[in-house]
DNA sequence: CACTAGATAGAAAGCGCTTGCTGTCACGCT
DNA sequence: AGCGTGACAGCAAGCGCTTTCTATCTAGTG
């Protein structure tokens, strides 16, 4: 029925393991025979048994990338630059690899899953992206399989997620970033701010808040707790909470939220209740998505080059660049100031 | 060195026959026995050989998901329904199954060679989202690829794609959308319409051109080949083509984009050029993204159902689904009327 | 009480490929 | 002429699992 090794090798008139060679090119075989090999190839339309060649030879072109949200750009444009960088077909690389990315959907038991179904596969190689999650038992977890994954040569690497001692991490500067936006908020005047924090048992979401608070106690600013509101990395997050900030203190003059999407949900908020950006209420956002310029006004936001860590982390991962120093490079972001912040205006 | 079938056997001193049908539970296998088996399992944290059940079992449990970029959310969004309903760890669907996305960046070679690929792993089904190349050899060879696909028993299904004799497909009425949403705006006065097409072998780009036109036609609209533009699913071409719409005609009153990405860019271009929208001219956009309606003004889009249509053709593709009814079903698109059209001012 | 059906468990034959080791030539050297 | 030496090609032993067929045992039946 289906084509095998065997089917060819009858065909080009040599041995099974010729036609092995000659399709994995790493044993000498003569042009001619190669060529009768190649041409019954064709001829028969075979293709490889990935199965049973990655049993045979206990390894695997399969290379897994983990993301919290696929539909989320921040994400897709990761998992992108990561991609291009494995292989896969046309990729800058040569090899033929299928990189494959799993979404998580953030729940830590997926996470977990789609890692075993990783090291189930034998995969050649894991990228794990995006923040994680804060529960004890679910990082001492995770710190397992990405040990036994280890153990097993799969070469683990992590990209804008917090360092394990597991793993190669190629870590953002959240905490710095956070730091900046805030400074910037400051500078500009503003005393009352608000912030809308992502999920609270995320890293992310910890760190950015850090380095708000940062600034803010840098400033000698009272940290009112009633000024956070955490909820998710979505728009309508964003507007939620931006009304709940607003009933809670409606003499807010600027919004930070966690990311950019949440400000778009946030701008949104405050123009459905008639406040103008910047000149009743700046906001800022986080990341600089692409969509982030074309909001109006253009978001005040921190740049996190997402792509450039993504390949990174990809040519890491295919062994075709050297790790960090110390297993851990820190990446910072870069503050944008656009038109959605501005001075406050007297009230 | 790794922990095998056998360990576990041996440890739970069964046969690996048994400890087999444990794991795969489709075979009476006594309470105390399993749980004997299912302890060692643990004790010795095996984890299944992948390729070898695979090549012994002859089948696989991964599925493909083919988009052409996964940092759109367009793909993102569907790909994330399609994976939700493949099953995944924690889907909907029970089975543990590897959903897997994979980026072809549009290109035809990538398309094929991820095909090979899922193709060598016996995926057991495939969905292929967005448009496709209208390039005959490469229609044929996908053709092809996708009959053998389907011939080795993988599902294959089309999300977002123009139907063929190959497979079952979910596919959007991009003709219908485009005329809808140039009907709109010919009812609003509007008749000279500058229209920025997707890349010109895509049949997306084609379809939604094609409704447009229809639409000048049914108004008696001359359809002036210079109002349209090609270019990109993306921002830049956007900012672009409206730059270039504008100087081949200053007093084009309204802009049609290929999608939503690119009205973004078309609302930026017309903004630097200092035009008002819609005052000055009307922008609208295809798929209605989430981001379109925080555009200001808000876009007037189609939305499309790109949710719905990935988790039904997810469905369909693990069999959990009846086909439509012969093989094709076609999914309207529905106008959403915002700020960014209105009728134009005499100038 | 002999007999059969039903429920489990095991033996063993592969699944299709890779690869270490063993030939077999044709050369070129002494 | 004799023989070491590459350069290829083939043999055969698995890789770790699934599954068919068979064996065993228990319990139900007339």
């Amino acid at each position: 029925m289906t084509v095998t090794l065997a089917d060819v090798a009858a065909r080009a008139q040599v041995s099974p393991a010729t036609v092995s060679r000659v399709l994995n090119g790493n044993y000498p075989v003569a042009a001619t025979t190669r060529e009768r090999v190649l041409k019954a190839v064709d001829e028969l339309d075979y293709v490889l048994n990935g199965p049973a060649s990655a049993l045979a030879a206990a390894t695997s072109d399969l290379v897994g990338i983990l993301v919290n949200d696929i539909a989320d750009p921040f994400f897709g444009i990761m998992a992108s630059a990561i991609q291009n960088e494995i292989g896969g077909p046309g990729g800058r690389a040569g090899g033929e690899r299928l990189a494959v990315v799993c979404n998580t959907g953030g729940s830590p038991e997926r996470e977990l899953t789609y890692l075993t179904l990783l090291q189930r596969q034998r995969a050649a190689a894991v990228v794990l992206t995006g923040g994680a999650i804060e529960d004890p038992a679910h990082l001492t977890a995770v710190g397992n399989k990405l040990r036994r994954l280890a153990d097993a040569g799969t070469r683990v690497v992590l990209c804008g997620r917090p360092p394990t001692p597991e793993a190669i991490a190629i870590t953002f500067d959240n905490r710095g970033g956070g730091q900046l936006l805030t400074e910037h908020l400051i500078g500009l005047g503003h005393r009352r701010l608000g912030y809308i924090a992502g999920p609270e048992e995320r890293t992310t979401t910890r760190h950015r808040l850090e380095g708000h608070r940062a600034a803010l106690a840098a400033a000698g600013i009272e940290d009112d707790p009633g000024r956070t509101v955490y909820g998710r990395y979505d728009r309508l997050s964003g507007y939620e909470a931006t009304l709940e900030l607003l009933r809670r203190d409606p003499t807010l003059t600027a919004v930070v939220a966690a990311n950019d999407t949440v400000a778009l949900g946030s701008c949104a908020a405050l123009r459905d209740s008639g406040l103008r950006i910047p000149d009743d209420v700046s906001v800022a956002g986080f990341d600089d998505l692409p969509f982030s310029i074309d909001a109006v006004p253009a978001l005040t936001t921190v740049r996190l080059p997402l792509a450039e860590a993504g390949a990174r982390a990809g040519r890491i991962a295919m062994g075709r660049e050297e790790a960090p120093h110390g297993g851990i490079a820190t990446v910072r972001g870069e503050l944008m100031v656009r038109g959605s912040t501005g001075s406050p205006r007297a009230k």
